[in-house]
DNA sequence: TTGTAAGCGTTATCAG
DNA sequence: CTGATAACGCTTACAA
């Protein structure tokens, strides 16, 4: 029951280890008639070459990192769905590591990740692709990675982003549209490096309409808790809005949710938008209107520009995807 | 920046290689005092053995793995969070693997996995735990693996199981207690291993109360939309029930929304009963009263027994943990 | 175009 | 209790 090795590769082909070797790694140099039987003992023995083996040899282990620490359960999924269908077109294989939990620990453990599997390059999710420590750490050690949607784009290398900005602007707009005047805001986790984007977008859209001053804002913290108080707390106030933009789906579900309660229809009472288009915006009643925000796509490109840069070709410093407003049954006109 | 080694730490140390090794792996036959020194001089390097090598030269990888196949973004995300808990108290690595969108090509993708990777075991999460060509291509190889929640116990080796059949049980007692006589169904998907059980449960708790003929009974897919649709067929009936249990979340959801749509008030109107406790279980409007599946728990028990297993250890062929009927707004007094 | 030999960082074997 | 040396399965450097 030992393994098929190399050894057994050459020798069904009758050629040495060698140029098995070229034929598994593309190198130019072997002849078309002796890369087809190469590539014919392979198959025939279902030969795998064997990743610890090849880094330990080489300077590639053909293996790419995924971090993440987040405890969004949809977000997560979709990342990671990303990264692993682009890493199965390139034949490589994705670590994935997760860093929830983990108190102040992060970057020691993503560096001993790093040290002991010997991943080529790292996808760094948010939150972690603003963390300040960890991307001087992985730039000491010259670890090529790509940033999902980090709040500054300026530095630490190439990174996928989407205009949080512009979509909360959008978003705002499409209230203002409705006739809403008065539109309250859940802010989201003031760790989260979109939060500040995407209030910047709301804040930005009501100053161009001339009705920025003195909105009421709430602060959230991505959960659906924190939007379920954060609803109550704007419902209850003497002036109450006639819309709330939650800072994502979890907090606007939250607000539904307070709505509910409070025995305020929507959206005939009050129009509720989200943010991310996440599983349960189309789960909760009524369905919320929302920005999709492509993850799963964007992890896809992001695995792709590692695999760009661990194979040393180029690759463009900042990629941007483009969201969508879909809009559902939580906002229509103000009252 | 050449990266650190066993060669450092013993040099260090003041010691051959072979004992640092001896003191990384906990072997006996170090004397107290040199292992004291072993240990400070990795400490203080900040060593970390390269789990290639260790993989290569010895006979474990010190890397188990995890496969599933399930569009469940809560789940899967719950059965990582546990298996990957369990994996960091070892001081193992978990090497991840999607077989989402796959096809055909399960087995392959997993065997291949399993040969380039070389972990030691496998945690099999459903619905692969119940995919017979897969369990037999891992008894072939010999490789340890526990498999989560299958739909037979008898055979395959080590499992970690919830009861199913006696949660839908209780559940529809539940209903049952509340007045309710007419319990529709919506069963889960028929290749899910616990659909059939959850069914059996229904049908065995009716039994019971001698109302067991001529329940409504829908076939759902697991998903919200299928959810949907099976709610607005069992509505639409003439003969309307006053509740329904649907196979899981997504899919009372699904009724939910469907029983919103139409009018009905629920709880008054309508009870509807989960399964699983997903995350929008708690977000839904009213929160559904469901089952609580320990997803985290039982991923976490089944990484330990894998743990267990490669390191030859005895472990129990059976670990059943414990449900919980979580009682929330959706189910209510029968009208 | 192909092959030979050395070595990657560990563990296993066996000797002291 | 400790250490020298040979593997492990591959890639790299260098020859032929």
């Amino acid at each position: 029951m030992a393994r098929t090795t190399i050894d057994d590769v050459a020798a069904a082909a009758g050629v040495s280890i060698k140029t098995v070797s070229r034929v598994l790694n593309d190198e130019p140099g072997v002849r078309t008639e002796t890369r087809g039987r190469v590539r014919e003992a392979i198959a025939s023995l279902s030969y795998r070459p064997s990743l610890p083996a090849r880094s330990l040899a080489g300077k590639r282990s053909n293996l790419i990192g995924l971090v993440y620490d987040n405890p969004s359960a949809n977000y997560v999924f979709d990342v990671q769905s990303g990264a692993m269908a682009r890493c199965r077109d390139a034949h490589l294989r994705l670590f994935i590591q997760s860093c929830n939990d983990l108190g102040g620990e992060t970057v020691e453990e993503v560096l001993a990740m790093i040290d002991q599997t010997h991943v080529d390059g790292l996808v760094v999710t948010p939150p972690l692709s603003s963390d300040a420590a960890l991307i001087s750490a992985l730039e000491e050690r010259r670890l090529p990675f790509v940033r999902l949607a980090p709040d500054d784009t300026s530095r630490g290398g190439p990174c996928v982003i989407m205009d949080d900005e512009a979509a909360a602007h959008d978003m705002t707009e499409h209230l203002l549209d409705l006739g809403h005047r008065r539109i309250g805001f859940v802010a989201g986790h003031p760790e989260h490096p979109s939060s500040r984007l995407r209030r910047q977008g709301y804040q930005a859209a009501l100053d161009a309409a001339g009705v920025g001053e003195n909105q009421p804002i709430e602060q959230g913290f991505n959960d659906t808790a924190s939007g379920y108080e954060a609803g109550r707390r704007l419902l209850s106030a003497s002036k109450r809005p006639t819309a709330i933009f939650a800072s994502n789906d979890d907090m606007a579900a939250g607000v539904v949710q307070a709505a509910h309660e409070l025995g305020i229809d929507v959206p005939r009472q009050l129009s509720v938008a989200g943010f991310d288009d996440s599983q349960i915006a189309a789960i909760v009643w009524p369905a919320l209107t929302t920005i999709r925000q492509p993850a799963y796509e964007m992890a896809f490109a992001a695995a792709g520009l590692l695999i760009d840069l661990v194979r040393d070709r180029p690759a463009p410093a900042v990629t941007e995807l483009a969201y969508t407003l879909v809009q559902r049954g939580s906002t229509a006109e103000a009252p």
